[in-house]
DNA sequence: TTCAAAATTGGTAGCGCTACCATTTTGGCT
DNA sequence: AGCCAAAATGGTAGCGCTACCAATTTTGAA
């Protein structure tokens, strides 16, 4: 029983650690191993015993990609964001990635950079994974991507967002409701001629269409629309400040597209000795953690990133092991948070 | 030549199209297809076309788990960062992904949340799956993780801190330096009496003692030290400045461990009509975007962490490619912002 | 025209694991 | 003791792809 009777091994292979190794080591066949490792319920005390002493003595790792073809399930859910730097949906793809960890799931990190080329690109490489499941903050726009999804087959959340059609399950949040609901919070604190400040995105646009409608009906003019583009830094919102103060010097309530712009903006009006709320009131969107302890700590929508990270992580684990889920929507809701600049 | 004649197919396989099927119909061998599509050089331009025609016409999308077995190249990368929320590292995630991304590498993302018992469990993840490098932002402390990186035999890019005894690749800078610059730069500021603001963190222990060091030599007597424990929040900040103005009122200088610790330093310096940098100077670390736009602006320690990940992943894709990285170890430095605050 | 070299295509045999089925062993019951 | 179901173990055949080698076709230099 020479085991060097191998010899002319093959050059293929990563020279690893392989479960038959393992298996041989602790003088079981390979598939019982196997079980030993996942379902060890299945195999005797002793033999299971001996394969965890031989996995010990051998460092082995199984190879997931190994189990993930074989068995069909990669154990694996992309998550994609646009942008991860100072972004408001690290808090839930922070929760998504601890939740799926906890259950045996790593996540797949892919940035779309809010540019539908490379979405197109990110997509590929996603569904070329295999995943068990797919985590998109917002919801897909594009015709080609919806279909390239569904014709996966893979468990898809989208996110962020509120609509009839989802692809698969969605767990959102309704923007038009945070526009009316904001202008409404607004004009009940007795303010009358309003600005918005927002960077190119389709969410905030109809949270903007909402607003601006709530405005209207109530009887309060036009809504100034200050457009800062791509660029969701703090400057330009100290920018867009500047130009609605050039525009309408009368605005007395600004409701800024993110957090960072209305902290933009509110640094601006200090540096310009304008009070806040006084003056003019500021309101943000997403707030970001640090925003309830700053002095004056700025009014904005709370969303919970967190929660949309847990359930989005708790749907698409049910997905994975063949169970179904009812309702496949999921509004988790938003509340205004008042705080010092309002 | 009826195609349905192999109906009674295996109830294994995820009934998803595959490159045999591409084959088929493009009317060449699988292998053909497969370099079709890898190695398109090495094919005819008609068997090309027809190829392409075929993936197009079917949606096929290769199974990179099934490649990544055969090659054993997974075309993986994965990263480790303590956390995603309000971090410095997502500078660095972000660039290190989307120049893996370039290259046609995929991302998986691990947080260890600065917990050993997790950063055990995630390893074990981490290396299953195989990935054709790693990146961790920190260096591998335990021996233990250190020894199964090596035997994994998985390139490792090693960040953020610089040592001479890397696992194998490092990027990053020298935490003792910015601690020595740091407190020469605010003594010939002319601040005599010192406090540091620090959350749990080996590193910031390093530029602490360096610090501390350097104050003693020049002769300004013992720094006061406030440790916030994990919380690396702006509310923490402020209830570290309450500590210090408690324990030590004299205090004209404090250097925090993280820009958000400043930044509540400062709000509460603010709070209590405490002049900076008349009274107090601040200094943060790490420079998160938003700083430099803000009134008054934060003086903090600049990381280039974009740069980082940008180096990190040209040696990750590198070494993936089977070439030498020489040399391993890259100091991309630090510089020290000078603003508002100090 | 001749023939070797280069370009193109194909066949085979895995990569390391698990689904599925077959076989052997054990234990509880009459 | 005898029988049968349940528990434990094993064998085989892939998962979908690519490395390696072999065969064929094309090209170009002599």
């Amino acid at each position: 029983m020479n085991e060097n009777n191998n010899v002319k091994r093959s050059r293929r292979g990563s020279g690893a650690i392989t479960l038959r190794d393992v298996a041989k080591l602790a003088g079981v066949a390979p598939i019982t191993a196997s079980r030993a490792l996942n379902t060890p319920a299945q195999v005797s005390p002793e033999v299971l015993q001996k394969v965890l002493d031989a996995v010990q003595r051998t460092g082995y790792v199984p190879n997931r990609m190994a189990g993930g073809l074989a068995s069909s399930r990669s154990r694996l859910i992309a998550a994609v964001v646009p942008s991860t730097v100072m972004s408001v949906f690290m808090e839930t793809v922070e929760s998504l990635n601890s939740t799926l960890f906890d259950a045996g799931y790593q996540l797949m990190l892919g940035q779309s950079a809010y540019s539908p080329e490379r979405e197109e690109a990110l997509l590929e490489a996603v569904i070329g994974r295999r995943p068990d499941g797919i985590f998109l903050t917002g919801i897909m726009q594009s015709g080609k991507g919806r279909t390239r999804l569904l014709a996966s087959g893979i468990p898809v959340v989208e996110s962020w967002d509120l609509t009839p059609t989802p692809i698969d399950m969605l767990v959102g949040f309704s923007h038009p409701n945070i526009g009316r609901e904001v202008a409404n919070f607004l004009i009940d604190k007795g303010r009358r001629r309003f600005a918005m400040v927002r960077a190119n995105d389709e969410r905030a646009d109809r949270r903007a269409v909402a607003f601006v409608d709530v405005v209207a009906k109530r009887g309060f003019g036009n809504v100034l629309d200050v457009n800062v583009g791509t660029s969701r830094t703090l400057a330009a919102g100290r920018e867009a400040l500047a130009r609605v103060l050039t525009a309408a010097p009368e605005v007395d309530a600004i409701f800024c597209s993110s957090d960072l712009l209305a902290l933009g903006v509110l640094t601006e009006a200090k540096a310009r000795s304008i009070s806040v709320p006084g003056q003019i009131a500021i309101m943000g969107f997403g707030d970001v953690p640090f925003l309830a302890d700053m002095v004056p700590a700025l009014s904005t929508v709370r969303i919970n990133g967190a929660d949309i990270g847990r359930q989005s992580a708790r749907f698409l684990i049910e997905r994975a092991e063949g169970r179904m889920v009812e309702p496949r929507i999921v509004d988790v809701g938003f509340s205004i948070v008042e705080r010092d600049t309002t």
